[in-house]
DNA sequence: AAATAATACATAGGTTTCTTAGGTATATAA
DNA sequence: TTATATACCTAAGAAACCTATGTATTATTT
């Protein structure tokens, strides 16, 4: 787990990036998403995703669509066309603010 | 220049990372350092800098020299011998950092 | 000479963003 | 039946930063 410090500001980044190479998931599903795919280093509070979740459907980034799976409820998120621009423009960013960081602190490239 | 909303939780190391390699720097050195550096991409503000600044001092992270330039004074800060593990803790731990969210947004690295 | 910009420090108040903690409810495993 | 996992949500507070402001000296421009 990394300290919270450095997430911050890169929730919105990794939110409208999984929701450009997937066609819907829901709350939960990104919490667990995010958790696996990043080995646990990574884990989304559910107090600090679902408002956001909330803001950027309001600002038309996001739509809904509410399932019921049983008894219970899901809510799905999808990107909207303003959202895909807004998640490229983001992802665009943070990579160049990446490449921006490396040259400061002096770090290299990993080798895959 | 980038969204603030990047740049949060990455100014400890900053800071770190350059009085690590730099004998001894003040304050305004230190935004001008980071402004050219990143071709004025990063720019600190002094709002953030100076409580920062003296948050570390209060931990040990950081010591100070005051200096007087003319009739003007100058706040010299050196990094300790703590502040040197915190500041290469510091300095992994966003390299991980920086690794893991490349996996996850599916960024390249930048060939130089 | 006067006005502006640059240097150099600092803090107070507000905003954003996140964490902690709690709440509701269903489904499944021990 | 008790705990864990799934699945949603919000309120209160903390943390980190920005904006604005203040003080003061030095250099540059007009």
């Amino acid at each position: 787990m990394y300290s919270s410090e450095l997430i911050k500001g890169t929730l919105k980044t990794i939110i409208l990036k999984l929701l450009s190479v997937n066609d819907k998931l829901y709350g939960y599903e990104i919490t667990q998403m995010v958790k696996e795919l990043t080995g646990g280093k990574i884990q989304l509070t559910e107090g600090a995703l679902y408002p956001t979740l909330h803001a950027l459907e309001a600002q038309g980034i996001l739509s809904t669509e509410v399932v019921n799976v049983g008894n219970r409820i899901r809510k799905y998120y999808s990107i909207t066309q303003t959202g895909k621009k807004v998640a490229n423009d983001k992802v665009d960013e943070f990579s160049e603010f990446i490449g921006t960081m490396m040259d400061l602190l002096d770090l290299k490239p990993k080798l895959v």
